[in-house]
DNA sequence: AATCCGTCTATTTTT
DNA sequence: TAGACGGATT
């Protein structure tokens, strides 16, 4: 059988593509990665290229890693050794490989974000700095945009006292880091760009060597992973760049679409090619995605279709609150299941976690067992950075953020007081807080240097000694696993040190196919830049809850997508932002288009925020789907009068779910014969629909607030307002 | 060194 | 409403 056998014709146009560059534009299960894996393939098995000659690049190790298996799968290759991975993955290779010229201890450590906050928490405090004028987030998020933008201190741009200011912090920072031998993850990319620009033969071996760089979701590329790209990309190399610009969902951590249109304009890009045919959702749930999406302007332009049927329709249920939704979402999924649909097979989406809550316990409360995605990863946890911080010890002892994670924990009685001390000491001889504990005496120094032996034994007893036993050691010998034993709740974090020794077992065995210098230090890195599984273990057969930012690049049989309220999607904050909407219509779009057959939308009158109630107005995004495509399951309609009459149940739950708005005597107006009450759903001549908020004043004074989602939140004086209930 | 209490904040997330 | 955080208390 050929690598080429069923592939549609632009698909077959694509992976057979000259040796010229290409932006493919891959719509929503189009067989994206297929064709990405397939033209690998290709390259190879028709000698265009060895394997060693290409480079492909992700934005995340699932992607990765999916990536690798199908290859091996349709080529007999090894694949260790090929240039396969994730910007930061690929870019810590090659610092590993020429820390010298990167100006890099050989053995420096990544920092994940969180270790980069307490960096820049250090910082600002050795700089006396008023960390409410300068919250380190926000420093932290400054530095960050710098970095991706390419910048250094020195090109930094200052607009006002914040950024003066910070520009130094900056400054201080990166001094720091390379004091410390620590490289954040903006840092693995800034350092190897510019290793490459200044470096002219390191840069030609490498552009001579990758022939082919491949590039997966390019709309999620920032401007400095789109330069560096370009930098790669030699005279006589070729790039094959994959992504969908209506798939762009991350511009708020720095994604940039507009590299789609620069690739396009920079490389004379003639091969653009559309791949359309959708092999997931049926025919209206496409047709919804299309309609919705037509509403953005500046895209590239693209209509998804499929072969299949129409299918259903979209079906929409209105709720009076969070509560009655999330109740009747649980009834939904038992009728699912009982067809005989597996609860894996089935997703609930929602715009942000915190919505997940009401959702969380209308299943619990049903019995439904349900797996809710994010949260802690297994490397983040906080006592695996504890022994992280032994292990990166261990490595490099002049890493100060490590050192100051642990010297007291377990608790050895050292304070903050000797903490100064050694600070002060460091700061005087200019040496790292763990070279300094030499210099000073007394208590403090004593139990500092008890800590400075414990991590000496331990470097000695545990050199040679393979990885899985060096973590074992160091349980052991640093006291964590005896701290955990004395607490109360430690057995949870007992099973994850434990769990610990495992990964490193499991790590030499598969993945040390890295220029080993030291196995410690490419664990390490691997715990950083891998922290590992998103979700609860496999196994029992549970409902999917998630984001819609986690649901990219997925797919279910049947999906919900609740929340659909003007405020929460598109979310009220975004629509002041500049293309904010259109990522809201994008988010919504990858939403639609995980479904393959059966797709709910839903929304609440009521939703609790931040212990307020809140009214909303139905999402713009339900209007944006052709009413022929839907099917409404509660009737057409606002107010609480025509949803109770027709409300198909109530929840069986009954200490938390009807919204206390319903239940509290509302605040009542009238005039000309009509009463109005808080959360009744009105029709204004000039703003549309809204929904009544709150009220104030009696009689002719009297004024009501309305909610008109779009139009925004008006007050409306009843004696001159045009209302008529909705 | 652990615990308590008041204050603050509250999209989305990978590396 | 709830959780995270920092400062003060015991």
């Amino acid at each position: 059988m050929s690598l080429l056998d069923n592939l549609n014709p632009e698909q077959l146009a694509a992976v057979t593509l000259p040796d010229q560059h290409a932006l493919i534009l891959a719509g929503a299960g189009s067989g994206k990665t297929r064709v990405l894996t397939t033209r690998i393939a290709w390259l190879i098995q028709s000698g265009r290229t060895s394997p060693a000659g290409l480079l492909a690049v992700t934005f995340t190790n699932k992607a990765a890693k999916e990536m690798l298996t199908r290859l091996s799968a349709q080529l007999p290759i090894n694949t260790r050794g090929m240039w396969v991975g994730t910007f930061h993955g690929l870019c810590n290779r090659f610092l590993r490989t020429h820390f010298r010229e990167a100006g890099l201890p050989q053995l420096f450590q990544i920092l994940d974000s969180q270790d980069q906050l307490s960096a820049v928490k250090r910082v600002l405090r050795s700089m006396n700095a008023d960390e409410d004028k300068f919250p380190p987030r926000q420093v932290q998020y400054f530095i960050n945009a710098n970095k991706e933008e390419g910048r250094r201190p020195a090109q930094a741009e200052v607009f006002d006292d914040f950024s003066r200011r910070s520009v130094e912090f900056y400054a201080a920072y990166e001094e720091q880091c390379q004091k410390e031998g620590v490289v954040d993850f903006s840092e693995l990319l800034l350092r190897t760009f510019e290793l490459l620009s200044r470096n002219e033969v390191l840069r030609d071996h490498y552009r001579n060597r990758f022939r082919y760089i491949l590039v997966d979701e390019f709309q999620d590329t920032n401007r400095l992973q789109y330069r560096w790209l370009k930098l790669l990309c030699g005279p006589a190399s070729v790039m094959f760049a994959v992504g969908d610009d209506d798939q762009s969902i991350y511009r708020f951590r720095g994604a940039n679409v507009g590299n789609m249109g620069d690739f396009e304009r920079d490389f004379k890009v003639e091969n653009v090619i559309r791949l359309e045919q959708n092999y997931r959702s049926h025919g209206h749930i496409l047709s919804a995605a299309n309609s919705l999406i037509s509403n953005n302007s500046r895209r590239l332009g693209k209509n998804l279709w499929t072969a299949a049927g129409e299918g259903e329709q979209l079906r929409v249920y209105e709720a009076p609150s969070d509560g009655y939704e999330a109740a009747w979402i649980a009834e939904e999924v038992k009728n699912l299941v009982a067809d005989g649909h597996l609860r894996r097979d089935i997703a609930v989406l929602y715009r942000s976690n915190a919505q997940s809550r009401v959702l969380e316990h209308a299943l619990f409360s049903q019995g439904i067992p349900y797996r809710v995605y994010g949260g802690l990863r297994f490397f983040e946890r906080l006592e695996i950075k504890h022994a992280l911080a032994y292990l990166r010890l261990l490595a490099s002892p002049e890493d100060d953020g490590a050192f100051l994670r642990v010297v007291n924990f377990p608790t050895r009685g050292i304070g903050a007081r000797s903490i100064e001390q050694l600070q002060d000491a460091a700061k005087v001889h200019g040496t790292s807080l763990f070279a300094a504990v030499s210099h000073l005496s007394g208590k403090a120094g004593n139990s500092l240097a008890g800590f400075v032996r414990i991590i000496e034994d331990l470097r000695a007893a545990t050199k040679d000694l393979p990885m899985p036993e060096v973590v074992e050691h160091m349980l052991e010998k640093s006291g964590l696993i005896r701290h955990y034993q004395a607490e109360r709740e430690g057995a949870d974090r007992i099973e994850n040190l434990n769990e610990l020794i495992n990964a490193a077992a499991a790590f030499v065995q598969e993945d040390s196919r890295e220029p080993a210098a030291n196995d410690l230090a490419s664990f390490l890195a691997h715990a950083v830049l891998e922290s590992g599984e998103n979700q609860a273990a496999e196994g029992m057969d549970a409902l999917q809850m998630m984001t819609v930012h986690s649901a990219k690049g997925l797919e279910f049989h049947a999906v919900f997508i609740t929340g659909l309220e003007e405020g929460l999607f598109p979310h009220e904050q975004s629509v002041n932002e500049e293309d904010g909407l259109e990522e809201e219509r994008r988010l919504m779009y990858v939403a639609i288009t995980r479904a393959r057959t059966r797709l709910y939308l839903s929304f609440a009158q009521t939703r609790l925020l931040h212990g307020q109630t809140r009214y909303n107005v139905a999402s713009r995004f339900i209007d944006e789907v052709p009413e022929g495509l839907l099917t409404w399951l509660t009737p057409r309609m606002r107010g609480q009068g025509a949803y109770a009459a027709s409300s198909p149940m109530a929840p069986s739950v009954n200490d938390w779910s009807p919204s206390t708005s319903f239940a509290k005597p509302a605040s009542r107006s009238s005039s000309s014969g009509h009463s109005w009450r808080i959360g009744q759903a009105v029709n204004h001549a000039k703003f549309g629909q809204g929904v009544i908020v709150s009220a104030e004043g009696a009689g002719a004074d009297a004024r009501l607030q309305i909610n008109f989602g779009r139009q925004g939140m008006k007050w409306l004086a009843l004696a001159y307002a045009k209302l008529e209930a909705a």
